[in-house]
DNA sequence: ATTATCTATAGATCTATAGATAATGC
DNA sequence: ATTATCTATAGATCTATAGATAATGC
């Protein structure tokens, strides 16, 4: 790596984790660019050049977790049973969260419009690209009833994901982990009672 | 009503008509504050008298909208069972967002942030309400079988809906009203193969 | 010599607020 | 006379970009 590109990583890695910490302590909204350059000793201009805008931070937060969570699921082998890989996949959601639950909800906002509006079909970040897969393979083997086309699913059981930590993060009533398990549950087993 | 109110409605909807139409045009981002006061032929400071952002605008559509679901509830029995319920739900869901669909990921992820930054555990919005009640009800009459409690059961299928609206925003395979429909079956039914 | 990274800054836009105007209450 | 609604505008902040500097490629 040249001087030049371990220059700008380490101050694109100063910018990012200071404008984290600034907005757990003051908010995203409040937050403005002169406290994050202050705080990593550059310009204004500086954080413009390595950040389009505040949001562009969040999103390259959910990109970080997004490949922590790639790695955890690239250690199990490709037959995993699908319910195996979704308990591991709520367990590192839960492992990331919980214990720094403070952006959630800017850093979900921010990806769930981006993902939306800028994401074409073809695309899709790595992690929903590697659940897509365990999916196809789950309904090939017979383990999912699909109504719905597996990749359509995958982003569901994530959307789902979301939507339960949300849920948490308003009342934080139980621990997100037990939060997120029950919500599989849901996804697995359906909130109808069973014949008995 | 007096002379003076009646004027401030009407400005009101008029800036909140003119910046949604600006909104679906150009895009929320693009949008300049003078831009939408401009077109409401106010000053930028009437603007402001009338929202403290833009993102207010926003969340206005979304209290709108979610007022509509509550009108197409309340004729509901209340001993409607929750299936018949939700179907009304996501009929009236579709027939809001799918002829106008351009705002939707901006309007949501808004609406998001807001309920899980904002809202305390004990408030919820009327439509959260009404649908929490139905989730008792059916609870109460044996339809559900619920690990969760039927107020966090209730903000999960709204959940649900937001993810799947979103899913469909970003293929638009299906109409809306089917993509819902398949998510509440989900929501319903789970998705593990029953035994046979 | 060229280019990537960053600084300095001009101009655009936002936000807060003092002041104008017209409706209201007495 | 008081107050709600809106305008005008000063000051704060953002965004785009011209220019400085130091690393790189030749």
């Amino acid at each position: 790596m040249s001087t030049r590109e371990a220059q700008r990583l380490e101050t694109h890695q100063r910018i990012y984790s200071e404008a984290l910490a600034i907005f757990r302590r003051d908010g995203v909204a409040a937050c403005r660019i002169e406290d994050i350059a202050a705080a990593a000793g550059v310009s204004r201009g500086a954080f413009y050049f390595h950040f389009p805008t505040k949001e562009h931070v969040l999103l390259e937060r959910m990109r970080e977790t997004e490949e922590l969570l790639c790695a955890v699921l690239d250690v199990l082998p490709p037959e995993t049973p699908l319910a195996q890989t979704l308990s591991t996949l709520t367990a590192g959601l839960a492992a990331i969260w919980e214990p720094d639950p403070e952006l959630m909800p800017d850093v979900t906002s921010a990806a769930l419009r981006y993902t939306a509006t800028t994401m074409h079909d073809q695309e899709a970040t790595p992690l929903r690209a590697a659940l897509s897969a365990r999916f196809k393979g789950a309904v090939a083997r017979g383990e999912v009833e699909a109504h719905l086309a597996p990749e359509v699913l995958s982003d569901l059981f994530l959307g789902h994901m979301l939507a339960a930590m949300l849920a948490w993060y308003g009342s934080r009533q139980l621990p997100l982990r037990t939060m997120l398990d029950a919500v599989t549950i849901l996804f697995w087993k359906g909130a109808e009672p069973r014949a008995r």
